[in-house]
DNA sequence: GGAGGTATATTGGCCTGACCAGTTGACCGG
DNA sequence: CCGGTCAACTGGTCAGGCCAATATACCTCC
C-alpha cells in the first residue's frame, strides 16, 4: 500500500531548509562562487522575505556542512566545496578515521579469502576469474582512475562473494563506499599499481589452488600494501598544501 | 616565526557552535543515545543558560549534519550515527543465516579482543569491568532473559569499544540489533549461562593482563560455544513442533 | 464497552525589535 | 605622516510573543 500517496501539500520542510536548499541551489548554479560574501543577514532576509532568526538558522545549517563561513563583524562567506578528495574531511571526521577503516578491511577481507579458498564453487571461480581479467585488461589499456577503482573494489567483492557470508559481503559494501568517497585510489601511488596487480594475482591462485592460509596471507599481504600505500598519499597531500 | 602565539582570547567560537559540540560530546559520552528525545527547546534553553534563539541554531546545525533530527509537535531526536544506518539498511537486505551470523561475529569480535588487551586504558577497563559485574550480578539473582541478554550484549559492546575501532563497534551493534531481533538468547540453553559466565572472565582477564593472543583465543572459544548452543536451541525447537 | 470527536497541553516554527560585540574605514589632531 | 578616535557597518545574542503540528485525556454517542 502506499502510504506516501497522500502526503501533506505544504511546502517542503521547515523555512530554514528551504532557504538553505535555495542557497545551495545558487551554489550549484555558480551564482555563488567560493570567496563571494553574502548579503548582509539584515538585507538578505528583507530580501527573502523571511526574519533574521529563520536565516540565521539556514546559514548555521549551511555553515555546519562546510558550505558556508560566518565572520564577526565581516560577513558571510562561500566556502570552496569539498570535492577536493581529502583524507582531513571525509575520512577524519569523528565517525572514523583512515587506520580504523584498513585495520577493519583486514579483519573482514583475510577471513573471506580463507573462506573463498575452501568454499569455491565452479561459477563462483568464474565471475571471479572475470573480474579479475577486467581489472588486469584495464590496467593494461592503461584506464582512467576511476575506473580503476571500481573494478578493484569488484574484484575484492568477487571474493567476498565467493566466501559466501552475507554480512561479510554488505558490510565490506558499506566500507567501501565510505573509502571510495572520502579518498581517491591508492592506485595513484607510483608503483603501486603493479605490486596490488601481483598481489591480486596471488590471491586468485591461492583461492583457486584451494589453499585457505594461502589465500589469508596474500590478502592480509595485500590490504597492508594498499594501508601503506594510502599513508604516503596523506603525506604527499600534506606536502602539498604547503 | 611563532605566529600563533598571540592568539585572541575570547572563548572559541559562536554560542551555538559551542552549545553543538556540548551536544556531540554527549552524543559520543553515550550519554544520548540514538533515538533518545531532547529536553523541550525552552526548557533547554534556560538548562544551558542561553536564549531559545541560539540553542535552535545549534539543532539545525546538527540538524544538518544528520546527528539530530527534530519533528514538529514532537521533539528533538537523537539519530545514528550515518555509518550505522547504512549498515542496517545494508545487513538487513538479505535474509539471515544462523551460521553466517556466527561467523561473523567471530571474524569481529576475535580481533576486538586482541585490540582490547593491546588497547586498554584505565577509563575503558573500568568500564568493562562494570559491565561483567552487571552481568555476573543479574546471573547471580535469576534476572530474567531478557535483562541477561541485554547485560551480556553490553559486556561485548565493552570490549569493542576498549578496542577502540568505531567502525567495528557499529558494525557489532547492528549485528547485536539482528540477533536480539531474530532469535532468543542462547543463555536459556541448559548450562549455557554457566559456561558463558566462565568464558566471560577468562575474556576478562586476558583483557587485563594484556595477552592479545590470549584473549583472541578466549574470545573465539566463546563465540563457538555460542554458535553451538544456539544450533541445539534451534534443534529442539524442531523437535518442540512436532 | 467501543468508536468517534473535542478540548487542552505540549512541542517546535516563526516573527518583531532591541541591544551587544567585533571590524573596518573615515576623519581629525598632533 | 602617524596615531587615535569615532561612527557605520557586520554578525551575535536576547526577550517575548503568537502560530501550527502533535499527543493525550476525556467525553459523547451509539
Amino acid at each position: 500500500m502506499a502510504a506516501e500517496l497522500w502526503e501533506p501539500i505544504r511546502p517542503p520542510g521547515s523555512l530554514a531548509a528551504r532557504i538553505a536548499e535555495r542557497v545551495e541551489e545558487l551554489m550549484t548554479e555558480e551564482q555563488l562562487k567560493a570567496g563571494d560574501r553574502l548579503p548582509p543577514e539584515r538585507e538578505l532576509a528583507t530580501l527573502l522575505g523571511v526574519s533574521r532568526p529563520s536565516l540565521r538558522e539556514a546559514i548555521r545549517s549551511l555553515a555546519a556542512k562546510g558550505r558556508l563561513s560566518v565572520r564577526h563583524g565581516q560577513g558571510v562567506f562561500v566556502e570552496a566545496p569539498l570535492t577536493t578528495k581529502r583524507l582531513t574531511s571525509s575520512l577524519n571526521s569523528d565517525e572514523h578515521d583512515l587506520d580504523e577503516l584498513y585495520a577493519m578491511r583486514e579483519v573482514l577481507e583475510v577471513p573471506a579469502a580463507g573462506w573463498a579458498a575452501k568454499n569455491h564453487t565452479e561459477s563462483g571461480l568464474e565471475r571471479l576469474q572475470e573480474a579479475y581479467e577486467l581489472l588486469v585488461d584495464a590496467a593494461g589499456r592503461q584506464a582512467d582512475w576511476d575506473e580503476l577503482q571500481r573494478l578493484d573494489a569488484g574484484f575484492h567483492e568477487a571474493v567476498v562473494r565467493v566466501a559466501g557470508n552475507r554480512f561479510l559481503l554488505r558490510t565490506l559494501g558499506v566500507l567501501n563506499e565510505i573509502m571510495a568517497a572520502g579518498m581517491e585510489t591508492t592506485l595513484r601511488h607510483p608503483g603501486r599499481l603493479q605490486q596490488s596487480a601481483k598481489e591480486h594475482t596471488k590471491i586468485l591462485e591461492m583461492i583457486k589452488a584451494g589453499d585457505s592460509r594461502g589465500a589469508r596471507a596474500a590478502a592480509r599481504a595485500h590490504i597492508r600494501g594498499a594501508h601503506a600505500a594510502a599513508l604516503k598519499y596523506v603525506e604527499q597531500q600534506i606536502q602539498d598544501a604547503e
